[in-house]
DNA sequence: TGATAACCTAGCTGTCAGGTAGGTATTCAG
DNA sequence: CTGAATACCTACCTGACAGCTAGGTTATCA
């Protein structure tokens, strides 16, 4: 299996904040208190509690503590993408424990620590890994959002 | 993460089928014990050979028992794609537990079991299982061969 | 001042990847 | 015919971790 229920929850609620923020009339500073989202989802709170953490130090979302506190969106919708959403939760994108991106944006096989010994499926994987963070870069959360904002 | 070690070990070993298969004068029938495979890549015999059970019972390759014994791809390796390696060990391809494939070939989302209750993020996994799917499909194992046939 | 809700830390529990162990069946070499 | 080689089968073990719960503390509003 491949992502966690964590990228499937975090895109939900993702979604969810950017339905709610197009439903208001101005789009901006709409708050959402976690808990109407998980009920809302049924998903559980103290689960996404965990995972919305991630999202605001990753800077996706914004919070606003105490009564009438909640969530929100810290860019518009059209700005954020699932990839950066994934990420988030479940760390760097791999599609498989040998293959990491390094710092410098390479590609790297741990199994080619020898030099000179090349791995003959690092190919494959990084094909992978390309097809799946293109999708994952070419979806908007705008993308996902049900009833289109109609502007 | 994605796909486990099944995955990258089983490719590993088909690839190592092919090379060997061709490196020999007459292509087919080149039969090459686990245990060389193991040795060679650094894998533990005992493991790969649950795999190798599950790649043969997919039929992607041929065994033969006894002394001088051992595995050949049923097929040349231009006709095995990634996508039926992966399947066979991983089992159906899928980027998040809530998406699968029914026999049908339609895309079903677990989460849409209320009828009419449609899920904002289907679209976003099923462009993600897509992508997957296709990068497994257009690479086949003789993509993967180190040093190709000179035929 | 109390209710609301974000925020934090700790822990629990079942599942499963990853691997080991030990056997049986089959085939070839000599 | 015998022994070595090798596929094939079933069962088991073990640590890690996803997924979730619990119980607090802090900030903000009515």
């Amino acid at each position: 299996m491949m992502f966690s229920t964590k990228a499937e929850y975090g895109v939900r609620v993702m979604v969810e904040l950017a339905r709610r923020a197009g439903e208001s009339a101005d789009g901006a500073g709409h708050v959402v208190p976690l808990a109407e989202i998980a009920e809302h989802d049924g998903m559980p709170l103290a689960y996404l509690e965990h995972l919305v953490a991630r999202l605001r130090k990753a800077g996706l979302i914004d919070s606003r503590r105490g009564s009438r506190g909640g969530y929100m969106l810290a860019r518009p919708a059209e700005q954020i993408t699932a990839a950066e959403i994934v990420e988030a939760l479940e760390g760097s994108i791999a599609p498989i424990e040998c293959i990491s991106q390094s710092p410098d944006g390479a590609i790297v096989c741990s199994r080619e620590s020898d030099p000179g010994h090349i791995c003959p499926t690092k190919l494959l994987w990084t094909k992978v890994r390309f097809a799946i963070v293109g999708a994952l870069q070419g979806t908007t959360l705008a993308d996902l959002v049900p009833s289109p904002v109609t502007a």
